[in-house]
DNA sequence: AATCCCTACAACCGCGGGTAC
DNA sequence: GGTACCCGCGGTTGTAGGGAT
């Protein structure tokens, strides 16, 4: 049938996003919530491509995102659901209800993979296995039996990962994820962003809007902390009003279907795979 | 000081699923 | 049922920044 492409390809910005266009968008989504993609370019005068626009909101934008830095348990966790799920990360990324799915699995690709592949061998090999391992030709009843043990080691990661809640246990959790969570919301990640983007105006983007003198850089500045400002008052208008979704309402699916099964019933015999590889790398 | 190399991460690309017509 | 379109996902690429040489 063909597919068309999802813009044109002549006079579509590509690269870097900058705040004046971080603010064109935030106000096109204030106004018309997250969605209908298609028509944020347009509307908003953005020469950005509809998929760019998503993308910078769920990465990027979005309330409620923490960025960096992620604790030993969210690595133990990832490293646990990437052997159970694995590369399904927009799926890993539901059981981590402030991390994107992009940022998992750059931080999976750039350091958990790297810390896998200096871990011992057996933890190698749960590294390279598929974790739903149906492709591979075994009987119904193998399979059945690997399906139970993916159950198994689900229901151990899910155990751990709600346990995360509590403070540290002797098992390895060795810094407890606070309490009262102090993720960054959105207006903080554009603060950030701008008074990155402010010490360090970008030398090789192409937006237009550069200063060419110091003049016109004092102006500039002058004009991206009155963006700031306009960004900050209009995330804080989107944050109050959505209010942020609780982690149960995150964990609906897997939960539910593992923790519908009674723990452990008279399935530990087939557990195989060692639960506790993780603990070894943290 | 200049250059090279490596790392981290933001963003892009291509594909598949879902759905309205 | 076929087509066109939108959206989301996962793999990959581009590039800035920092360290090594």
């Amino acid at each position: 049938m063909g597919r068309s492409p999802c813009c044109d390809k002549v006079g579509v910005k590509k690269g870097p996003w900058t705040p004046e266009e971080d603010l064109m968008l935030v106000s096109y989504i204030q106004q018309h919530g997250p969605g209908n993609w298609k028509a944020a370019p347009t509307q908003t005068g953005l020469m950005r491509c509809s998929k760019s626009c998503r993308l910078r909101w769920t990465n990027y934008l979005r309330p409620g995102i923490k960025r960096g830095n992620f604790t030993e348990q969210e690595e133990k966790l990832i490293v646990h659901l990437q052997a159970l799920l694995g590369n399904r990360w927009a799926a890993i990324a539901s059981y981590l209800p402030k991390r994107t799915d992009n940022d998992i699995k750059n931080h999976w690709n750039t350091h958990l993979k790297k810390k896998l592949r200096t871990a011992p061998d057996h933890l190698e090999a749960n590294l390279n296995k598929d974790a739903f391992s149906i492709h591979q030709p075994v009987s119904k009843g193998q399979w059945e039996k690997k399906l139970q043990t993916d159950i198994n080691v689900a229901k151990q990661a899910l155990g751990e990962a709600l346990s995360l809640k509590e403070p540290t246990s002797p098992s390895g959790f060795s810094s407890p994820v606070p309490s009262t969570t102090s993720y960054a919301s959105s207006t903080e990640n554009i603060s950030r962003l701008l008074g990155e983007w402010m010490k360090n105006p970008p030398k090789k983007r192409t937006l237009g809007a550069e200063p060419a003198t110091v003049a016109d850089s004092n102006d500039y500045n002058d004009k991206t902390t009155v963006l700031a400002e306009k960004l900050n008052s209009l995330l804080s208008d989107i944050e109050s009003s959505a209010s942020m979704v609780s982690e149960s309402e995150h964990l609906p699916l897997l939960e539910t279907w593992l923790f519908d099964e009674s723990l452990g019933q008279g399935n530990a015999a087939l557990v195989e795979m060692p639960l506790d590889y993780t603990a070894e790398l943290f």
